[in-house]
DNA sequence: ACCTGAACACCGTTCAAGT
DNA sequence: ACCTGAACACCGTTCAAGT
């Protein structure tokens, strides 16, 4: 069983070439590394889906044996809890929100949390089964910060918190899945008029064709933020 | 290629034993049947999860040859369906609720829906990425006749819809997956103990431990149907 | 009408090496 | 320290049959 990389380790060993292995002919960049391998992977599930990372297909792109990408990588798994962490990064609320508008802030961080798994749709429906990873943390904890400095009491906080975390991740999953699939949609709708004796309102309202879907995630995202904390 | 079986047939053969095809020496039940695949499927999703069905295994638990499913069902993807809707079911509200209390109606039928659900944690997560089937359509169109009968306007009624379906989605799936990883959990915990520096807000609310999930549901459900259509 | 086994083109991962 | 191929124990599904 070979030593395996720790996970620690990182990029900053440019500057210090010298180290305390034995000097190295030309110092050359491995040919693999973790960042590669996250960034790659990202590649392919935007391309193909959640079905479509394979190790397999995984080393082909980065131009390896399979077995190679286990040096730096745990398992598949782990590939997965990488990638989807990579996507979830935030910047912080631009510099237009003025920093006592505790609302504007939620509302920005939770929009721009939704934008980035819309973007990558794969990611959403992954999010919930997966460990929490730095950045989706990051974001919990500035949600918490901002409810809590908003003046939602300690004792609430955490219903507070995870209200919202269930509606961001149900319509964004939601939302993900119907724009996947825009001809499976069509034919649900086609067979859905079919049976319009059985679900008449439905069919009338045509739930399941032309939905405004950001105009109503913000509007429930309304009603929500009314309800735990109302407007001053 | 052989003629597939159309999958409109049904189970009403048994008074009128005589049809078209030739008599056969005792006309015993076929080993498989639709249904019994299904009942199956959901059997070992209940015990082993998502990964854990697999064509082969649920063969093996019919006694039959793995090929032999396919006359019954066209692939994995259509047990899948099947065993989803199979779950979703709705018997109405109970005979406690008036019927001119639409606000229980609603909340009763949501929170049998979320039930059903943690009950079969493998439906959560694969309700939004499938087709949707007839039990969950009925739910819908129930949720929709009654909203319309509470006063919702046309105009708003398919944001309202989607905004509960969002809902209630996303508390159910956070749920059932936080469910299923106790000690997965624990060690996330564990991890962000380790990291308290980082994250201190959601450290000291003790944000990934206890929560009582039921309650922080409901409360949010009161919220969006405060906001949706304000008690009278 | 209903069931079957062999075969194909895939998977993730272990192991024992190579440099 | 980093990369590799062979091998194992799995997958879903096609095909050409059997009764």
């Amino acid at each position: 069983m070979a030593a395996k990389r720790s996970g620690a380790q990182n990029k900053q060993f440019q500057q210090t070439s010298v180290r305390l292995q034995p000097v190295q002919e030309a110092s050359r960049e491995p040919l693999l590394s973790r960042e590669r391998i996250v960034a790659t992977a990202v590649e392919l599930l935007d391309a193909q889906g959640i079905g479509g990372l394979t190790m397999r297909r995984l080393a082909d792109r980065l131009g390896s044996g399979v077995m190679s990408l286990y040096w730096h990588v745990d398992n598949k798994e782990d590939v997965f809890d990488l990638a989807l962490d990579a996507v979830l990064e935030y910047r912080g609320p631009p510099q237009t929100i003025e920093p006592q508008d505790w609302r504007g802030e939620v509302v920005h961080m939770l929009e721009d949390w939704r934008a980035s798994m819309l973007r990558h749709p794969w990611s959403a429906s992954l999010l919930p089964r997966r460990a929490l990873g730095p950045n989706i943390l990051s974001r919990l904890e500035l949600l918490s910060k901002t409810l809590s400095r908003a003046g939602v009491a300690d004792a609430e906080l955490n219903a507070a918190i995870w209200s919202l975390w269930n509606y961001v991740m149900g319509a964004t999953i939601t939302r993900a899945s119907f724009d996947l699939s825009d001809d499976e949609r069509a034919t649900a709708q086609l067979r859905l008029t079919r049976l319009s004796e059985r679900y008449p309102t439905i069919e009338r309202s045509r739930l399941l064709l032309d939905n405004d879907w950001d105009g109503a995630f913000r509007k429930g995202l309304d009603f929500l933020l009314d309800g735990l904390a109302p407007r001053q």
